[in-house]
DNA sequence: GATTTTTCTTAACCTGGATTAACTGTTTTG
DNA sequence: CAAAACAGTTAATCCAGGTTAAGAAAAATC
């Protein structure tokens, strides 16, 4: 199933007992959804955290002038959702949709509520995902105002590689804040960095 | 004493009992520090998570041209570390110093782990804390793309409400990521920023 | 498979913020 | 309190990356 993924993800940090992995998949639901849907639009209130069994999502939000700006890709194996929303269930900013058609396991803001109660280690397993995203999100703020375009683009090859020959440059574009005009241009004066 | 900030901190998201106060308590070290102090060089690990219950701290990396990026500012009642080295505990790149003379309670990385197994409940704790620090660190790398240097210095303004008289502008502009000289002329410029 | 929509490219011109440098306070420190 | 070190100011010049526009190529849709 579908599921083993996810439960390799939790197995590198916590151990289930047969009860507890089928509590936890009690709680666990699927879904499919097709290139360009939507999963989040801005002013909604995030009720599920999403994990990525096919595919890719992107969250993103948008300026006044309408432009994107990519806050996370989530390809096969990664959690998506709009923090700050699934938090405080208040509307969030995020916009988050599929890039490509997606296979999800969703699990409601409510039974990650319950999970925490009645198995307290997933306590844990998400207080080490969420200081390790922290870490990077720490590490991207930083980057984003010290290193050059060409140099954002380099890191987003490193920390995405299964998307760089999958993603359009214009998404490329929004993710490393630069306009698609610029990085074609970028593109074609360093043709090395189309490794 | 000045434990009562941090007991204040914990208190508002888990309830102690008298005697998980008192162990915590063992746990924790007071240290004084004087301006311009180092609490943490790049390339040092990170032995000790700090809170700070008076004064004020940074943390900051330096690029190759000796330029120093400020990647937070910890007045009274925050936490600070450089993030990385305390999860994997290997060398990392922040310096941590203190802009003027502070006191803060430390508690160790090992006390830590000691800490979440006796008391679980540390793992909602920093889990909380850890996820309301992604989503401000997530939209901080956001803006940094996405604002104009004026706009990160009011975005500084709301943050640091109590920073923003008693830092120097070198300071500022070094969290904002501009020049000094460039802070100094759009402040002349737009003397309503200097409210 | 023709048409519409979207993405990519190229090029001219523009601008926010960096760089350099020189001068003027202010703090530190001996 | 003198000297040195540091912080702030101003101004001239420069450049990374934005803007606008228009055409070419590719992909999505009927």
């Amino acid at each position: 199933m579908n599921h083993d993924l996810l439960l390799e993800s939790i197995a590198k940090h916590i151990h289930l007992t047969e009860d507890e992995r089928t509590l936890f998949l009690s709680y666990i639901q699927t879904k499919k959804v097709r290139k360009k849907q939507y999963l989040l639009l801005e002013g909604e209130v995030n009720r599920f955290a999403m994990f990525v069994t096919s595919g890719c999502l992107r969250s993103y939000n948008l300026d006044e002038n309408g432009f994107q700006y990519i806050q996370q890709f989530a390809p096969e194996g990664w959690w998506m959702g709009d923090m700050y929303s699934l938090i405080t269930q208040e509307p969030g900013h995020l916009y988050i949709d599929a890039l490509f058609d997606s296979e999800l396991l969703l699990i409601s803001k409510t039974n990650l509520e319950r999970l925490y109660k009645e198995i307290p280690k997933f306590n844990y397993y998400f207080r080490i995902l969420a200081e390790k995203s922290l870490v990077s999100y720490q590490t991207r703020a930083m980057e984003n105002l010290r290193l050059t375009a060409k140099e954002r683009y380099e890191k987003f090859c490193l920390r995405y590689p299964s998307l760089v020959d999958c993603l359009s440059q214009k998404q490329v574009a929004a993710y490393i804040g630069v306009t698609p005009e610029f990085l074609s241009k970028m593109l074609h004066a360093e043709p090395e960095l189309k490794s």
